[in-house]
DNA sequence: CTTCTAGGTTGACAATGTCAACCTAGAACC
DNA sequence: GGTTCTAGGTTGACATTGTCAACCTAGAAG
């Protein structure tokens, strides 16, 4: 197992973001919480970004595993996907912090990131192919289908963090009510 | 016209971001590009905050022009959507820093933002709404489609400056390219 | 002519990321 | 066993940066 300190680190860093925001996650107060001093960091992390960095990564390795166990819960593939997405919907809106972090730019694109990013990916990929040949989804490459899945859910959540999605008017639509009708068009257009 | 010192702050301010990124922006570096001292900042805005509180209202409001601006160009109300919602990927993609400013979570909600920001909101129902009634979208809340369209094309432009939309295989699809899937989608959705 | 004030200046301070120098216990090797 | 090396830790210092306080000055207001 890697250094028991490092794993300190990195939930000293984690809780902290949690509980303040990113800009509370200074090198001084994760070191205090790991029971260390202010530059103990540096053993581990070359800089401030790589301790971020793996965060990120165990955020998603969590996430992969959390999307591994739905699709092996729901019985039809259209179930899956939507549970899929709604499930990514959730998790942004709980851990807003850990979620621009995750999608945010990585500078230092480490290799347990990208693994970790393609695996669910792929996940996703395979549902949505099924959804397909069911016809629940139009046809088209899977991956593509995917990618607008996503993209939708990730834009909404990211405008509704940032409070500029319907500005509190009757309409009111949220981010999983948007989810819910593209997938609403989706299945009407691939039922033509 | 406002204090001129306080013009070229904010323009110092949005020539620094586009140069070096938001980081690049500091208050010194701004004061001296405007040609004052490092601390004459605090003689126009409250803090640090509310100058780049200013930067994004500046840009708001000029993409709410562009918007109006093709409302009055092309024929058809879908040709006119899918212009402003192209237009916003090109915007997004050309003015990173800026487009993460402006749709970031602003805590000081200037009142200027928030006028900006309804304006261009209503314009771009007002063409959704009229592509509804010559059958190009799928019928239903007219704001409601509005939202979807524009939280396709934040997530889609903001997972691709995060390098996270389809990790560069063959499939490749771009902003551009996952909002012409949806339209394209929601057309079929429209005519069924 | 006095007074007020908007806008500007300099100086100082605390927080933070980061570098350098030093220390120590245990693994590794002879 | 004794020597050496090194991973991991410590303290101290430094530059940068946001912010506050005290002071200054020219022109408007009266």
């Amino acid at each position: 197992m890697a250094s028991s300190t490092r794993d300190a680190l990195v939930v000293a860093a984690a809780d902290l973001m949690d509980e303040g925001g990113l800009e509370a996650v200074t090198l001084r107060e994760v070191g205090h919480r790991a029971g260390v001093s202010h530059n103990a960091p540096y053993k581990h992390f070359a800089d401030k970004e790589a301790l971020l960095a793996a965060v990120a990564a165990r955020e998603l390795t969590r996430r992969g595993e959390t999307i591994a166990k739905t699709v092996a819960g729901p019985r039809s593939p259209e179930a899956a996907i939507r549970e899929m997405v709604h499930g990514y919907v959730a998790w942004a809106l709980a851990h807003p912090v850990r979620f621009k972090l995750v999608y945010g730019a990585w500078s230092k694109g480490s290799e347990e990131l990208a693994a970790a990013a393609h695996a669910a990916r792929g996940r996703m990929v395979d549902a949505v192919a099924a959804a397909q040949r069911s016809g629940g989804l139009p046809d088209g490459d899977p991956e593509r289908v995917t990618a607008l899945l996503l993209a939708l859910a990730h834009g909404a959540v990211d405008l509704a963090l940032a409070g500029h999605l319907s500005p509190e008017g009757k309409g009111h639509a949220g981010p999983d009510d948007l989810v819910d009708d593209l997938f609403r068009h989706l299945a009407a257009a691939a039922g033509a």
